[in-house]
DNA sequence: CTGAAAGCGCTAACAC
DNA sequence: GTGTTAGCGCTTTCAG
């Protein structure tokens, strides 16, 4: 592979020169800027990047650090990510944590390797001292309910699910189910909070049988969860899911239980993925802007990356409850 | 942040010996070493990667090229290829495509930066001349049409084709569609081989006006498609769509319209996502094994980083046919 | 076993 | 405008 200096050498003028042609920099003679662009085009001349970025003490990368990418929410909001960043030249490096702590630790412990200018981070289960030894700029993505300088991005979550919990109730919905309650988890908490301010604003009673765990947000987790809120002497008429892939699981146990959806139960999920829309029935959900998420993560990454000390921010973007066919009829 | 030096100055050796305990490498002193080690817990040194990887000529890095993490099918593989590549110390770096030959290229152009040792690409509408200029090791996903010497990791194309149609033949149904048909798309073209020998086996007559074409995998153009076959004046008792995508969008139209699955309308779908296997009713899919398709292209990408000048390889992971609800019932 | 020093490919003072 | 040169942080001969 040509070096910048195999492409002097053949235009038979300095590395600078060839640097500032590459680079557009400053003025160069015509003269020379053609017998660059010759030898350049000669030797097919890519630059090296990584020995670029060690010179200018940047790598040109950002981590995206996710639970899963077999999550739809996740791989759309990876696929968004990928295009926010490619506007401010970053390559994006994708770390699974599968959402369990070690898995969230070592990923942050591995950015430490100077492999990336900044990182991304969407925690499951992370505490705070995790976020301790962390010494390089990064956005967290969802609410967290501890409380750290760190620059963060999400939607308002206790609002959000209490708004998916009021449009139950308002089409007459009284035993109100959650699947979705998780011992660690920042964003669970925020969404069951709202679960309960809702049903206390409807005067309707608080049912702890009512609140199902889950520990991961799959699809079959959210299945199991219904089987057993079905199996409850008096089951729900209703159920707020705190994803959509839980609702998806929910519909199908809803389902072979034979029940009819929305008539014998309303489902209500969060995160609108695509799949929740082309489900049968299709899913109420809760949509928050991922492109609105994406843009400004990487936005505020970016200025955290160029002024380390600036004021931590922590944006709040939108979000819109789509209303379908699990909660109302066609 | 600490380096080399920093950690070889404070415990008064050279940056040799530190390199040296850093790498395991060598035999060193106890006495030193203690010190080395000491000197490194009390810095937090971190190894820059950028600088080790510019002075061994390797970057550490993996380049997955796809078309759309949106795509169930291709998140669920790059969930499988991320883990893959952590066997072998590869960090990866993840390009969309969006499918397009022109996305395709750039992303093809822009591995020339020294910034991954090889590249895993899944292509969709790369031509053969695409590929002249590729200077780096590639693997590529899926069969391709063209001939060309590159390594290479797919399933049999045309028999899973051939197999889910028989499958649907062997059921009784007797004017079965085809979803999925593109003028450039190489696996489109050995899917809809299979489809025709599945036919012609049975005995049945190959009916153009029952190939719709997709230009995008997506739900909705599955959708729109099933919409206009629908509309033909002898409908179809059945269709096997080129992804699951397609297939969705496709049931969504079928209930749409007040059919019944799988007593009205039979649908196959290829790519087995945890999503068709939880739609209602459950979609019956080619199962390719994502995980040795994973396995094999790293795998395989590795011996080439290697030995570039080892013979070209083509790797044919096994798939299956998964039977569900929507071609048979209960 | 360890130190000195070269150099991976590039950028950016600093001279001219 | 352009050439020279010193490093970015690391690995690795080559001596000792």
């Amino acid at each position: 592979m040509a070096t910048l200096k195999d492409v002097a050498e053949l235009a038979g003028v300095s590395v600078k020169t060839v640097s500032n042609v590459v680079n557009g920099h400053a003025f160069v003679k015509p003269e020379n800027r053609r017998r660059v662009e010759e030898a350049l085009a000669a030797t097919g001349y890519r630059p090296n990047l990584g020995a670029r970025n060690l010179r200018r003490g940047r790598t040109g990368f950002l981590a995206l650090v996710l639970p899963e990418l077999g999550i739809p929410y996740f791989s759309e909001l990876a696929g968004l990510v990928l295009r926010a960043a490619q506007a401010h030249e970053w390559n994006v490096l994708i770390e699974q944590t599968l959402g369990t702590r070690e898995g969230e630790r070592v990923a942050l412990a591995s950015l430490g390797t100077h492999l990336v200018d900044g990182a991304v981070v969407s925690p499951e289960a992370l505490l705070e001292g995790d976020f301790a030894e962390l010494s390089l700029p990064v956005v967290m993505l969802g609410e967290h309910t501890v409380d750290l300088p760190i620059d963060r991005v999400g939607i308002d979550n206790v609002g959000a699910a209490e708004e998916a919990v009021r449009h139950l109730v308002s089409s007459g919905r009284r035993r109100i189910a959650a699947i979705g309650a998780h011992p660690a988890r920042g964003t669970a908490a925020l969404r069951l909070r709202g679960y309960r301010a809702a049903l206390a604003a409807a005067g309707l009673p608080f049912d702890e049988s009512l609140v199902a765990t889950a520990m991961h947000y799959h699809r079959a987790e959210g299945a199991a969860a219904m089987e057993s809120l079905l199996a409850l002497p008096e089951p729900p008429d209703a159920v707020f899911c705190f994803n959509d892939l839980l609702a998806v699981g929910a519909l199908r146990a809803a389902a072979d239980h034979g029940l009819r959806v929305p008539e014998d139960l309303a489902v209500v999920g969060f995160d609108n993925t695509e799949e929740g829309a082309y489900h049968r029935p299709s899913l109420t959900t809760v949509a928050p802007d991922k492109a609105a998420i994406a843009d400004a993560a990487v936005t505020l990454l970016r200025r955290r990356v160029e002024d380390p000390d600036r004021p931590h921010e922590q944006v709040q973007t939108p979000f819109t409850l789509e209303i379908r066919e699990s909660t109302v009829r066609g």
